[in-house]
DNA sequence: CGGACAGTTGAATGAATTCAACAATCGTGG
DNA sequence: CCACGATTGTTGAATTCATTCAACTGTCCG
């Protein structure tokens, strides 16, 4: 691997923050910016109903599923994907330690995407009856539920324009710096990290084969981009890297 | 009220649901299924601000523009969209009256996308704070929110599938059936109806060329599955529309 | 060690785009 | 009420970006 030293970050296991409570379950943003400290705990206790892991490709819960729990990422990684009648699917996100999974089935009461484990992975299930009922119990929870999910329909925005506009190219180089904030913002290297997905994964999401994937990578490389040894990334000219992908406006 | 009986479809200006209060505001979905009737209504008055009308092509609201206002369409239609900083904009939903415009800047305070009139519009606008404030003295109101919002989030996954995995014919024969289908559920008739909408707006929805959409539209009505006069359409054999758009998946 | 999987690369193909010209329709003002 | 310019929609031809098919390499793991 890399014998660098330059970048202290990728640090252990990270903790976004503080350890209070609910920490030990991930729960972060659901938890944390709240005034939740005045809540008895005992509460919270009885919402989270248990702690499960996944090993890479496992099935987390699939459309039609009767809607039970919502999904806290404590570690790993998860994939989430919608598909046609005929079989084909789409990668809808790839979601990291402390996010939540299933937010879309509060709607219908049965889940709309399948969500998959894409290394082993450890989530806590929280269970969707007793949230609603805690969340009516203290407005502060269910508010933050709403902000979680307005970010959500935010970041499908993103994904839509991405899908609807924008060249291969383009939609790499986004996918490469949107990686890179995201660990940014969790106190990972913003310039080196790992892919868990495969190249499969990527193009699928991104709407691109495959193919075009590594032939895409190979080009950024030789243009001195990005340095990418089979999974392990690092990005080199992040100013040219948004350049292509043109962020989007404000 | 209709005369007809073999198809009472296509009436006047439908009425969803039963004119209580407020729907005198068109905020349908928001106040009905609720437990609100036995909630003091002026609560509900001083949270909506007031009614305001937009002609075709009018702003509503862009992105950046702080966040105060939800709207709830009245009558009309509405289309939302993002856009790259180049300029290049994709368009991410069609509204029809009932629904709710401006849910995805709850989080972050700010629009992130931009509205526009397609029709002579007119909407409710419902102070976002006031809103707030009332959900948190009557938790059903922010459980509805937290639903519109989840079937928000599954609209888009719908976008996002046809986006990426979806021939242009597929697309179109979706789109189609998507509108019939929303046009059935405020009792319109589901195959002969009105597209407020250009052949552009279209194409840019799914992500295909105006052209692209001509093309396709006389190819449907070439092989008679649709007769289209102008911006009037009907559809003609669902179910090839159906067998084409390969409906997603449960 | 060997089989399976993941990734890369080349060449041929194709679906949709772009460019362009034209037709139909709308709406506004004389 | 008509005319005219602008907008919106349609159609053809050439082009292109990405896909598909295919062969091959490297790597992981039992």
């Amino acid at each position: 691997m890399t014998g660098s030293k330059a970048t202290p970050l990728r640090s252990a296991p990270q903790q976004p923050c503080e350890p209070i409570a609910c920490a030990q379950c991930g729960v972060y943003r659901l938890c944390l910016p709240l005034g939740l400290l005045e809540v008895d705990l005992s509460l919270l206790e009885s919402v989270v109903r248990r702690k499960v892991t996944y090993k890479r490709g496992q099935l987390i819960f699939r459309p039609g599923d009767r809607f039970d729990f919502i999904y806290a990422i404590r570690s790993g990684s998860v994939k989430t994907s919608v598909q046609t009648s005929d079989g084909r699917l789409q990668i809808t996100g790839f979601h990291l330690a402390g996010e939540l999974l299933g937010l879309s089935a509060l709607d219908s009461r049965s889940y709309s995407c399948e969500a998959r484990a894409l290394e082993t992975t450890s989530a806590c299930m929280v269970e969707a009856e007793r949230l609603e009922e805690l969340a009516q119990k203290i407005p502060s929870i269910q508010y933050q539920m709403l902000r979680i999910m307005s970010g959500h329909i935010r970041r499908d925005e993103d994904l839509i324009l991405l899908l609807g506009k924008r060249s291969a190219e383009e939609r790499l180089a986004e996918y490469l710096l949107g990686l890179s904030r995201r660990f940014a913002s969790r106190n990972y290297s913003p310039t080196q990290f790992r892919l868990s997905m495969s190249r499969g994964d990527i193009g699928n999401y991104l709407g691109i084969a495959e193919e075009t994937v590594s032939r895409i990578l190979s080009r950024f490389q030789n243009a001195g981009l990005v340095a990418i040894d089979r999974r392990q990334v690092r990005l080199i000219d992040l100013g040219q890297l948004e350049a292509m992908a043109c962020i989007n406006a404000a």
